[in-house]
DNA sequence: TGTTAGCACTCTTTTATCTTGAGTGCTAAT
DNA sequence: ATTAGCACTCAAGATAAAAGAGTGCTAACA
């Protein structure tokens, strides 16, 4: 079901009108701002046409028509104007970048501050996923009768911990020789093969030990994911601004999604194996999003891809300028966190 | 300027409907809800002079009238009821905490969550001010070249990691070397107390490293202290459940001023020499809370105060099971969070 | 056959007007 | 000092009318 030239050209006028007004648009507004030069006449008959196609929608009788998810498909496939940022803007979006020194993590929450100021839709950050990172350091520190910290630093400069229980009888000695043994063995190794290595090389040493082994595979693997605190989100009362959430009931339902992190973390995690993704209104699995568009991309450095960040608007957000601008982060963000890492 | 008997009775009973119904109370109705065997007249009379007083006041002319900032205050100092939480709520509050063991920082965060939960106002949790814990563990592990990462580790399970510029020409050998020497002296020493005993004793041997110390120094002072990043914030969103952000304006600048996380920062390490706090209306400092009141308690573990946690709401929030809420999350936090510490 | 001008019709939005009702302040009586 | 009574005020709700934007359809035109 192919559209033809006029179609195309009149359902694109139609879109990047109503991303801007936010109102139904009709015939008439249509043919002056996008310059059409057929009559409103037949602009009205193509726009009954795209309805029938499922491509409008109208509000009620005698209003003007609105896209639909199946438009702004179309309109995210084929028609993006794929507008580079303005010098301007880079140059903002790289002064923000400037003087970030304090740490992959910090660096990466204030990207959603800053992803969300500049597009004025919602941001999302997910910390790295450590899985291909190399372990550089691991160490276990007791802290009371049968607890521990266990703490493991990657070449990507980051650190996770979490508390993690210890046989009683377990001396500090043994835990400090552990942590060396581990650190030693591992070294530069990836954290997704840190445990098959473990198992074969301390498994027989640690036999009888073999809960708290077992445990500690288990802590290890939860800390090299990234996991449901490891969102970060930003600028959800930008959602505001637009007349699509000048009912309260609407916002308090977007932000009660938004604050809902497991299921931002699910959908954020589904996307991580993509270099780029856009998912439009209905497409959201998510209950609460069916009325937003969802913008993700990649973050890498060396090439390695460490996490994903993205953008959360209303259906009618401006793709262009969302994807120029995640565009331009990722370029920066690539930049930055590159002088964390070092070389293969 | 002393309030009759009479005076504090009617605007107790003023300020205990208008928290319940947000809407101006009237002479009449607050004669029945309340039980007040004055006419409505002579209520009335009194009204007026409460007015003039400054405690109450009256959005237009024949409307009820609303309690002032004055006379929350009033109420706050001299009317709570302190009532306990009832047996079930402290059943559910309890249940919350019962199977949590991954972690310090993570048990707050989901106190944040639970507090917002329970009171349908927005909650804060600080993450825990190191200066009096004490070190467990201290780690420098090289990155690239002329970057480590520095990581500490205290006594109550908390890590805490920084990227360090460090002397290109150190090796990771003397990094180690450092590291441990610094565990040595330091163990169990109060963080505060960390950076003045590496000066007396290890200054001289590393004076050839004298700016890298003194960074280093800087950057275990920075880590023991509670970063901007270390405020979690929960249930923004619950303030839309109030009539007072029925407008979409209000909720807005609202959410801004959460979202503005360093200024809710401030107001917080203000309020963490205090065991407790309330702040009301325009007491407050930050600009867009000066329709809200803010309530901070400070948790401890074996009596050392390690944060401070609370609760903002609109100005008519319900102090008393605010305060009772408060309460019972202290009690419940000394609890769980005594599991990750040692006796003194 | 595709395009367009013209026009009647539809339905939301805006504006104006009226009504209702909760609540007050004041006065006079108790 | 207290209270019943009453005129008055003002926001909020209801109703009606007018305006305006946009459509679909028909008939004329190239």
């Amino acid at each position: 079901m192919e559209l033809d030239q006029r179609k195309l050209q009149i359902l694109r006028a139609i879109i990047d009108e109503y991303i801007l007004s936010a109102s139904p648009v009709g015939s008439k507004s249509i043919r002056q701002s996008a310059d059409l030069n057929w009559s409103s006449a037949t602009i009205r008959n193509e726009m009954a046409d795209l309805e029938a196609l499922g491509y409008l929608a109208q509000p009620h009788t005698s209003a003007g028509r609105i896209p639909s998810d199946k438009a702004y498909r179309l309109y995210v496939n084929q028609m993006l104007s794929h507008a580079a940022l303005s010098q301007e803007e880079l140059k903002l979006l790289n002064g923000y970048y400037r003087n970030r020194i304090d740490g992959i993590e910090s660096v990466l929450r204030s990207t959603a501050h800053v992803l969300s100021e500049i597009t004025h839709y919602t941001a999302i950050v997910m910390m790295p996923d450590l899985a291909t990172n190399r372990l550089r350091h691991f160490q276990l520190v007791p802290l009371t009768e049968g607890k521990a910290l266990s703490v493991i630093v990657t070449d990507a400069g980051v650190a996770r911990d979490s508390v993690i229980d210890i046989p009683p009888d377990m001396t500090p000695d043994e835990l400090e020789a552990l942590s060396r043994t581990i650190t030693r063995r591992c070294y530069n190794c990836r954290m997704s093969t840190v445990g098959e290595k473990l198992i074969k090389e301390i498994g027989a040493e640690l036999k009888s030990r073999g809960d708290f082994l077992s445990a500690l595979l288990e802590r290890l693997d939860e800390s090299s994911q990234t996991g449901m605190n490891m969102v970060e989100l930003a600028g959800a009362r930008n959602m505001l601004r637009y007349p699509e959430y000048n009912d309260v009931n609407k916002a308090k339902t977007f932000l009660a999604t938004v604050e809902q992190r497991d299921s931002i973390y699910r959908m954020m995690k589904k996307a991580s194996n993509m270099e780029f993704t856009i998912t439009i209104g209905r497409e959201n699995e998510q209950e609460g999003l069916q009325d937003c568009s969802v913008v993700t991309a990649t973050y890498r450095v060396n090439d390695m891809p460490l996490g994903t960040f993205g953008i959360i608007g209303p259906t009618r957000m401006d793709y262009n300028r969302v994807i120029s601008v995640l565009q331009g982060v990722q370029q920066n963000l690539a930049y930055v966190l590159q002088s964390y890492l070092k070389e293969d």
